[in-house]
DNA sequence: CGATGCCATGGCAACGATACCACAAAGCAG
DNA sequence: CTGCTTTGTGGTATCGTTGCCATGGCATCG
């Protein structure tokens, strides 16, 4: 089976399509890799110089003769000579790759701290190696052991536990640095770049207070990660400041246990006025239930999330939502961990550890009892 | 600034949370990375063999002495002994890293197939290398080319422009399996994994008629490529096979452009009753639009979108949209690429090229005017 | 004028794993 | 007992690059 081009589309009269870049770039195709990729003793061969001076050629390290310099480089190009990665870093040079370990690609806020890692990857010449965990520490373990077989250059890494000893020891003896994102890992003597969490979710159950709600249900969903867990503080600390209740609802997974748990919570004696979600999946899935039973928001119960979601502010009622800087932990996750590679050898010791806590943001929607202007 | 340890959560009373897997798992950590990794003749010396057996015994290839086998075996393990890739890839093995070329991760799209690609790679032993192109040509061959430098072994590529001249002549001139994806590169000999989008638009449009509407608008967004330009062929074909206008807006990029292209359509003399949008956000910001003037769904125009996204199901009314394949695309573009790499060396020419089209299909939701029982 | 220093350059070894060849010992048929 | 294969094993060259050291030429200086 293959792709009809005659049936291509073609443009209209009148419609003025934009058919992209011109692709006038033709200059810049180094042959790419052929059967048999030369070597520097051809290019040596073909300059009429020793392979010595191809390799200072090629790293600028020592001061060639203008002549030589040109005449090498002419047949650099003209052979569409490429160093073969594998024999450098047997000689010792960076694979200049580095490995990401997150739970998942699939999941928004990880592809995007992945997307702006890869950013700074790049502009640092190097290549980002994506692994997902699925949250499963033997996973991580298992696959942190086949990026050091690939001799990653340095790792980010969003820890499944952040208190796993095992992992902690593991990270501890690797000889490459380790950067912790997202979650820390406790005790590991690393960098790590997280959003606040606690201060997120403080300021937001703090923000349903002064809406002058008083009995707020805290719907964490699973509550094994550390992130979750600094929420939950987070929301305890503000509610017990305020000698509100501290109620914590940790059973909803899909759509069907929100209905549930929603509903129970609904029709008890003491209904919840308001419902503080700690993460996409239990925003979306309480928000659903709450459509579905006929409850209006926020006139009978208020909702706010954690974590933006691109259609937070579309559906209606807009949701209040803390949002994370999704692409600032990615890139300081990256940034740090090339500031540590670039360290190495410089000084006899590793770089001080530094643990960023970036501020999350407190977008004020319609869900939380705000009076927002739709737009 | 340090993560306070002691602040952490506590577990309330009648409260059980699942802390996660036992991670009993310390017997599985083979001292990972150390300054100086032993080497093969480390470990022949320990084992009192020669550097070929021990090389025997990590590849398996010949037979040994199980007596000898078994020394061999203990010293590696003894000494934690890994194989050094570089010197492996030197001598001509594969580096087990495949690249994924793509427009952009954080692209719900393209990060879902990244995840499927990635557990594909997984179980053929390798790795992933992500790079993003923003959909420019140019950023795509330059990367192309830092991928043959790293020597990956394979590529899976979403082409920028599906009939690129430069791009198909460098991909022929690679020595490594390509395969397309989302997107073909015609004429470039390699296999590739798409939707049918012009089935799935067609369906859709087809349906759309079903519901007795007439004026069709197709918002196709931005326009250039391949599968959108697939879309609108899609689209044409059911109008025009019903003998009703083919009306094309280009003109959607944000939300603004959406407001001002529906009103000024709605405000014509003969208005549209149906907006079929060609892709996420044009669907997203033309709802939007519709909420905004509010303009009822489907009642006054039907909408329906290309390409499902989580809340399509929330909102109300909920979107009918034409669902995709994404995990499939990605799964099965990754084991094509596998498949030819198994190939090579097997026979002379390489495998012949498949390509893919995988159906799509239509959700019926409340937009186009089913009506759906929410849930 | 001879000694000293700098510059440009080349030869060679080494990084670590493995393919190839060689060889010894053992088994086995004639 | 001889000539053959089979089995287990080791030595060594090689992959492509770069660091170290050596060398020859040229300029500078006492």
């Amino acid at each position: 089976m293959d792709i009809p081009l005659e049936a291509a589309f073609v443009c209209p009269p009148g419609l003025r399509i934009d058919w992209g870049h011109p692709e006038n770039c033709a200059d810049r195709l180094p042959m790419t890799t052929r059967s048999k990729r030369p070597t520097v003793s051809e290019v040596a061969r073909l300059a009429g110089v020793g392979t010595t001076t191809v390799s200072r050629v090629i790293n600028g390290s020592t001061r060639v003769d203008p002549n030589t310099l040109e005449r090498v480089t002419r047949a650099i190009e003209k052979l569409g000579y490429m160093p073969n990665q594998a024999a450098r870093i047997l000689r010792g040079a960076r694979t200049r790759t580095i490995g990401l370990l997150i739970p998942s690609i699939a999941d928004p806020f990880f592809s995007s701290c992945a997307e702006a890692a890869q950013a700074i990857a790049r502009v640092n010449d190097s290549l980002l190696t994506v692994i997902t965990t699925q949250n499963d520490p033997h996973v991580e373990i298992e696959n942190l052991n086949v990026l050091m077989r690939h001799q990653t250059d340095g790792l980010i890494i969003a820890p499944a536990n952040s208190q796993s000893p095992v992992l902690r020891d593991i990270v501890q003896r690797l000889t490459v640095p380790v950067v912790a994102m997202d979650r820390p890992l406790l005790n590991a003597g690393i960098s790590s770049v997280l959003a606040d969490g606690f201060a997120g979710a403080q300021e937001a159950t703090q923000h349903l207070i002064e809406h002058g709600r008083r009995r707020i249900v805290c719907l964490t969903g699973e509550a094994t990660l550390y992130t979750i867990r600094e929420r939950i503080r987070g929301y305890r600390k503000a509610v017990e400041s305020a000698r509100l209740p501290c109620i914590l609802d940790t059973s909803i997974r899909d759509y069907k246990s929100a209905e549930y748990a929603v509903q129970s919570m609904m029709s008890e004696a003491e209904p919840p006025d308001a419902f503080f979600t700690l993460k996409n999946s239990t925003t979306i899935h309480a928000f659903e239930a709450l459509q579905k039973l006929k409850i209006a928001i926020p006139e009978s119960v208020a909702l706010v999330g954690y974590d933006d979601f691109e259609l937070a502010a579309t559906v209606r009622p807009s949701i209040t939502v803390v949002q994370q800087p999704v692409d600032e932990i990615g890139r300081i996750a990256a940034e740090i961990l090339f500031e540590n590679l670039a360290q190495i050898g410089v000084r006899p010791h590793h770089m001080e550890p530094q643990c960023v806590q970036l501020k999350t943001r407190l977008i004020r929607r319609s869900s939380c009892g705000c009076s927002v202007l739709a737009g």
